[in-house]
RNA sequence: GGCGCUUUCGUCUAGCGGCUAGGACACAUGCCUCUCACGCAUGGAACACGGGUUCGAUUCCCGUAGGCGCUACCA
């Protein structure tokens, strides 16, 4: 089709946190741009001076960053079409409104709140269209001299665009197709706000995709209503025939109920929202993240990429070069994903079972140092082996396994109940001294000699292996008895025997 | 309310006129087994409804209903 090499944005608003559901909007933009070899540009729209978070822009860069989501041109890395922070391009947005104005596509509004407010009032399903600005304080309805004294006098004024009604505007959509909507429903949008002299998103937004040679915008489904909008902005400028291409991106909704996916909905339900832990500098209040919650940035990439799209096969598990290679806007879906969280879980355990033992070992042996054990990486490396299959984060290893590394202080009443039987304490003084006997310590060394003790004496072996295994850990629960023996040697497994003798009798 | 988008197992989804409607998560059962897991096997579970078009509709069209979004001097 078109030979111009892929430009795609993302250009989130440094209003808070980075919404789980921008980082999905972020990463089909990424996918989108290697697998057709562009570039990938991130712009910072911060042009709602009133909403403005400190700290939000940092977070969003350090957020991607950890993702491994690389930008080619933007904030932080620099550019040709720089800046690409909205609030530096004031004199460029000035410029582009003042066009508009003088070739009678846009007009200045002196309407106030409270005046719009009561017009609200008086007329319901008020709008600001052809039908109504007439009726309004603006240079349609002022005399030039009017217009000028009220600006020379620090009127405030919003410029807003002309809508022409009774068009019907047609919109591409790459993966719903064409969309029509008729003009007549639109309104004279806001295109330059008084309040702080800044361009609001629709002018912002056309403006720098037309100067930053942006080819496709991906964006999500909220923003389907206003293409058309957008579209008449293109040909307002007359840039129709190097407009972008428009997809729009299903929602993420909320797990259970309805609606679009919110912050309240992890707090309520126990899942991150947000990529990296959120210290609102405002009300202090802290959100979690999937980095602090033990996430490995790869599932949650993996995840986010099959909610809303898939290969059409069978594969689930992809790496990002993998999610490159695959990914196509034309198998998207259209209809909002309701967030299932517990399937991010899972995809945080195969990535688990992907990684070696020596890329988790230095992870847990964190954990452990925090709780106050101090054992050689290699042993902890041990433990990991045979723990991690059974756990979606690392840090599930701990409480499941910390008898690796603290004896027993109780024993599982249930257990006790089911596995401690009349006998149990005979027996394992018994156990205990085979094990005394036993010169080679490791798994099969131990096996071959309690085996055959058990056969010997024609003991049943689960009743022998479980009182073991309650003694030992202090629990029903873990790998197999003589791997845990074997690691804890012979000393602490005799002196955990005794123990377990004398206080369960 | 208006406008737009959307609708396959509980959830994410495959399907692009003819299939026993497939997979994954979750759930249940069984096997394995010294326990708990893992693993393996098995099972229950879906085409919103009503009209068309067609020899034949999950699939195409039109309605209805549900869901979602937008409807700010927010993005």
């Amino acid at each position: 089709m078109t030979s111009q090499p892929v430009r795609v944005r993302f250009a989130p608003s440094p209003t808070g946190p980075l919404h789980i559901g921008g980082v999905r909007t972020a990463l089909y933009n990424y996918l989108f741009a290697r697998k057709h070899g562009g570039q990938f540009i991130f712009r910072i729209e911060d042009t709602d001076s009133n909403r403005f978070v400190p700290g939000a822009e940092e977070y969003i860069i350090e957020s991607f960053r950890w993702l491994g989501i690389q930008f080619d041109e933007g904030v932080g890395v620099g550019g040709e079409c720089g800046p690409y922070r909205q609030s530096e391009r004031k004199a460029i947005y000035r410029k582009y409104v003042d066009q508009l104005l003088a070739a009678g596509k846009a007009y200045i509004a002196f309407d106030t709140p409270s005046e719009l407010e009561q017009k609200r009032q008086e007329i319901k399903n008020f709008q600001y269209d052809a039908r109504t600005r007439l009726l309004m304080r603006n240079s349609l309805t002022l005399t030039a001299d009017e217009v000028k004294s009220l600006i020379d006098g620090g009127a405030q004024y919003v410029v807003r665009f002309l809508i022409e009604p009774g068009r019907d505007i047609q919109v591409h959509d790459m993966i719903r197709g064409e969309v029509v909507i008729n003009s007549t429903i639109l309104d004279d949008k806001v295109l330059y706000k008084s309040a702080d002299q800044l361009p609001t998103y629709h002018l912002a937004n056309i403006v720098d995709d037309h100067l930053m040679g942006i080819t496709h915008v991906i964006r999500g489904e909220e923003w389907l209503s206003s293409a058309p909008l957008h579209v008449l902005l293109y040909e307002a400028f007359g840039w129709q025939d190097s407009m972008p291409r428009f997809a729009h991106l299903p929602l993420l909704l909320k797990p259970d109920g309805k609606g679009k996916l919110s912050k309240r909905d992890g707090d309520r339900l126990g899942f991150p929202v947000f990529p990296l832990e959120w210290h609102d500098p405002a009300s202090g209040e802290v959100s979690s993240g999937y980095r602090e919650k033990g996430y490995f940035p790869e599932a949650v990439i993996n995840f986010l990429a099959l909610l809303g799209w898939n290969p059409g096969t069978e594969q689930e598990i992809f790496s990002l070069s993998e999610l490159v290679e695959a990914f196509d806007l034309n198998r998207c879906s259209k209809a909002g994903a309701k967030f299932d969280y517990v399937k991010g879980t899972w995809f945080n355990h195969e990535y688990i079972l992907q990684k070696s033992d020596d890329e988790i070992a230095p992870i847990f042996d964190k954990i452990l140092k925090d709780n106050g054990i101090d054992e050689p990486l290699e042993r902890v490396k041990q433990v990991v082996s045979m723990m991690k299959n059974r756990i979606n984060f690392v840090h599930d290893l701990w409480p499941l396994c910390q008898f690796f590394f603290v004896p027993p202080t109780g024993y599982d009443e249930k257990t006790v109940k089911k596995r401690w039987k009349e006998d149990s304490a005979l027996q394992m003084e018994r156990l205990t001294e085979v094990l005394r006997s036993v010169d080679d310590f490791s798994i099969e060394g131990q096996e071959a000699v309690v085996m055959k003790y058990i056969q010997d004496n024609q003991l049943h072996t689960g009743d022998i292996m479980n009182a073991f295994r309650l003694a030992v850990v202090g629990a029903g629960v873990g790998p197999h008895m003589f791997d845990i023996t074997a690691f804890l040697g012979k000393e602490e497994t005799i002196r955990r025997m005794e123990q377990a003798i004398k206080t369960l009798g």
